[in-house]
RNA sequence: GGAGACGUCGCAUAGUCCGGUCGAGUGCACCACCCUGCUAAGGUGGAGUCCCCGUAAGGGGACCGCGGGUUCAAAUCCCGCCGUCUCCGCCA
């Protein structure tokens, strides 16, 4: 949720930013007027409130024989104290129905537009050449016995697989690379839950306009997490955090479930876009004031990976329309997949300054000692998507895939990947 | 799944039976000051969170797990939910 201050004092930032999104600014208007509504209720109710609470002392102290006249007195302010109370309450549901629906205030620098209008920061590493025709991923999974569709289908539908031997194995040396690396840089690891409640869900933005794109259980009235995001930020829901140390983080460890909705036919080949995977998630708690300065730190972690693993990558800026409600700006790092002759997404890492804090109430403590909203960021370090880029950039003309060399730690000392007769 | 107990201001607790004098006592921890020949003991005072009005000083409101209800008035009575614990059953 958006700083009802900001709205209040400064409502042409945040139409500005509803523009760059491509989201109504009408909505803004909206979000002032209720806001004043809501604060005249509130001054009605308890102006009334007071007069009643001063005049329930006099009952209780008034002399027995007293009682019956006062009591009759208090019982006509009572409904009117009701009615206050209820439109008060009416007013501030009526508020925050609206700004709930207003996205992050996105930062200066960030493009305007749709998912084509982002800005290329970088581009890192050379485009793999081949001296023959590359497979594709799923080419080279099934030639390793590493990745099965068919299976994946017959037990649990469209856009599942399973991930065996080899294919299993680097999944796993992957999520421990990330792992250790996040140690290192003084992450603590988390293994999440992956169903939550619905104020969790909610207070991390992703119940509002893509809430198709996620499993929900009716019966448990639980929702299964896209991302260890959402356990990461619930984590320390309605708690003030000490942040003189610095940040806050973790790295989050978990099974993510989406349900592609919107997908229809793309990506339907391969576990490029699947409705299960696994994911390590470098999660953030810091000074608002830091938090630009944290997401570039998440950043160059993210690159390192991609780094060390010898891939082709580009850094992009995402455009406001593409962001998300929670994030005030979200950098994606693509490599490169040979056969798609393209860049595709592999992290996403975004800063939602007090965004998600504010729904979650997520404090912490100001030199001066006051409450203040923390800043929250997210990162992918590594995900099981990640293996197709790894698989077709490294793959040779007989089948077999060179293991980066900092994968081969994680795999036993493994060196090169073969083809496995079945 | 069945039965029961519990959820109070950082922590530990009192208050709930018998509604008003309870936004709430006590201990520990905390902060400031005083005292004391020492990192002890003692004394005095202070301190929660959120919101509204106000430039401010200040004023007002809400908050005793959460949400409803009864009542002039609810920490206290009633209902629902969430959570914790104990016992039984079930599964392993």
């Amino acid at each position: 949720m958006i700083d009802p201050v900001l709205l209040r004092e400064n409502p042409q930032l945040i139409k500005r930013s509803q523009e760059l999104r491509g989201e109504s600014t009408a909505l803004v208007d909206a979000a002032v007027e209720a806001d004043a509504a809501r604060r005249t209720a509130i001054a009605v109710f308890e102006s009334l409130r007071a007069e009643q609470n001063a005049f329930s002392k006099q009952v209780a102290q008034a002399p027995k024989e007293a009682k019956a006249a006062l009591v009759s007195q208090a019982q006509e302010l009572a409904a009117r104290v009701k009615a206050a109370n209820q439109a008060a309450s009416d007013a501030d549901s009526e508020f925050i129905e609206v700004v709930q629906r207003i996205g992050n205030v996105v930062i200066d620098g960030v493009p305007g537009g749709g998912e084509d209008d982002y800005n290329v920061l970088k581009e890192v590493g050379d485009i793999p050449a081949f001296g023959f025709e590359p497979r594709d991923h799923l080419e080279i999974g099934e030639l390793l016995d590493a990745i099965d569709m068919q299976r994946g289908a017959k037990v649990s539908g469209a856009r599942f697989h399973y991930l065996k031997g080899i294919g299993a194995r680097l999944e796993l040396a992957l999520m421990t690379m990330g792992l250790d690396r996040a140690l290192a840089a003084g992450f603590t690891p988390l293994i999440t839950p992956t169903l939550v409640r619905p104020e969790i869900m909610q207070g991390t933005g992703f119940l509002g306009a893509h809430s198709d794109e996620i499993y929900y259980l009716p019966d448990d009235e639980l929702y299964l997490t896209g991302t260890s995001e959402v356990a990461l930020a619930g984590y320390h829901a309605d708690e003030i955090l000490d942040l003189s140390n610095g940040p806050i983080r973790y790295a989050g460890w978990s099974t993510c479930y989406r349900r592609e909705a919107g997908s229809g036919g793309k990506d339907t080949r391969g576990i490029i876009r699947v409705h299960q995977f696994n994911k390590l998630e470098m999660f953030s708690y810091v000074d608002p004031a830091d938090a630009e300065a944290e997401h570039e730190r998440l950043l160059a972690w993210q690159e390192e990976m991609l780094q060390s693993l010898g891939l082709a990558y580009r850094v992009i800026d995402t455009a406001a329309g593409d962001l998300g409600s929670s994030a005030a700006r979200k950098y994606d790092v693509e490599a490169w997949v040979p056969t798609q002759e393209r860049y595709r997404e592999l992290t996403s890492t975004s800063n939602c300054t007090t965004f998600q804090s504010r729904r979650l109430d997520i404090r912490h403590r100001t030199d001066g000692g006051k409450t203040a909203p923390v800043a929250t960021l997210n990162g992918t370090l590594a995900t099981t998507r990640w293996i197709v880029a790894i698989l077709e950039t490294h793959q040779q003309a007989d089948g077999t895939v060179v293991v980066p060399e900092a994968l081969r730690g994680y795999l036993g000392g493994l060196e090169l990947l073969e083809p496995v007769a079945r």
